[in-house]
DNA sequence: CGAGAAGATGACCGAGGGGTCACGTTGTGC
DNA sequence: GCACAACGTGACCCCTCGGTCATCTTCTCG
């Protein structure tokens, strides 16, 4: 990427082009869902197009180079939390943050909605976020502060939940979904009761098996 | 509707073709989800697309048939529980009958997850539902098998949080609902804890004030 | 400043959507 | 069985979408 001797340097423009089509399509996303069109994405960036494409080759890689950094953002903020001293506070914490960003941007809801058909990329940035969470719900389970069968798994799952019970009272009342988290959190606490029907899956493996390269990262 | 001595008499064939009609589209909205097209629905019901415009104007309006059909069929089970001993147990029972057919129905989960731009007909039969739940919730409540400040609209609104929840396992595990229902309703029950930290909306009004003839039936 | 390559452009394409309508077909009452 | 109105039909219209490409513009390096 850097200077290489002569020759193949990115020009100015193109990166700035890049700059301005990744904000608008992180604003257009948020704000519209991924039905929002690719010609509403490039005038909003003030581009032709034609450019949008060169940039990414579909509107799929476009759509997950945003939520990639979205999902890898918020697995940053789950690590923050990993250091917090009461790991029950800091669980719950992180679903707040999470739910904040589902009520933000509506492509991000449909992403995490619709488990099938996904960028292998996204599919990645989910599998690095369930990971973290999956230390983040451990330390809360040792601590007490949640019943020992909930999985990272599940919280991760919740999220979504949490949101889509609130997003109908989104437009008047933005916070709602802090009722909903006190609800289900009530129903995470750890008491005498017996297990939960069904056992979580042990990794929230979305789509097809088709995908033999998935673990180059973790 | 009746055989007016003679005249209009709806044509039997015209009949038989809307029932079709009515069979075909239900199934392809639940299997395909709000965005099957009007084409294939004609095609599974075997009729040409032009019928298919005939017997409803827009695909608005067959949508909303159908799931005005399908609110209301969730109404009468929660009419008939109504009539349960044990109250808790019958918002329980009433919360899994519904997050059931959402599981179901995928255009069903699309349409409560958008609140706005809904046919009217929908709209009423929200509100049908949320009538009824609001009293199996208020027996609930005052039997003591959920806290004191929760509302047939929490109730309404958390089947598709719930349902959402599971939806990511839906294809392996059917029934995993089941697990985050059990968490839901242990975070429901009736406890001396502090008092939730959003009240919810008095009613789940749903979309633009423009509608004033709301309340025609009831 | 000039040459050349990398980038930007927007007209264009095919697919597929909802909705329409002139015409052919069929059920119905007399 | 006749006539007519209601019904069924599918080609057609217009629109939007993701994606392409020949052409023009602009940055960069020498």
């Amino acid at each position: 990427m850097a200077g290489r001797t002569a020759a193949v340097q990115t020009r100015a423009d193109s990166v700035r082009n890049r700059r301005l089509l990744l904000r608008a399509a992180t604003e257009a996303f948020a704000e519209c869902g991924v039905d929002v069109s690719m010609h509403t994405i490039a005038q909003r960036a003030g581009v032709a197009k034609g450019t949008v494409f060169r940039h990414f080759p579909t509107k799929d890689d476009l759509l997950a180079a945003i939520m990639t950094q979205l999902l890898d953002r918020l697995s940053e903020t789950a690590d923050r939390l990993l250091r917090a001293d009461d790991a029950g506070r800091a669980l719950k914490d992180f679903m707040g943050h999470g739910i904040g960003l589902l009520a933000a941007d509506r492509a991000f809801c449909d992403v995490i909605g619709r488990p099938s058909l996904q960028h292998a990329d996204v599919r990645e940035a989910i599998d690095r976020l369930c990971d973290t969470v999956e230390d983040l719900t451990a330390r809360a389970r040792e601590q007490g502060a949640v019943r020992g069968d909930i999985t990272g798994t599940d919280i991760v799952l919740l999220l979504g939940g949490i949101h889509q019970t609130a997003q109908p009272l989104l437009d008047r009342e933005p916070r709602a979904w802090e009722r909903f988290l006190e609800i289900t959190f009530d129903g995470l606490r750890a008491r005498d009761r017996e297990a939960l029907p069904h056992p979580p899956p042990a990794r929230l493996r979305m789509a097809d098996p088709s995908d033999v390269s998935a673990a180059t990262k973790t």
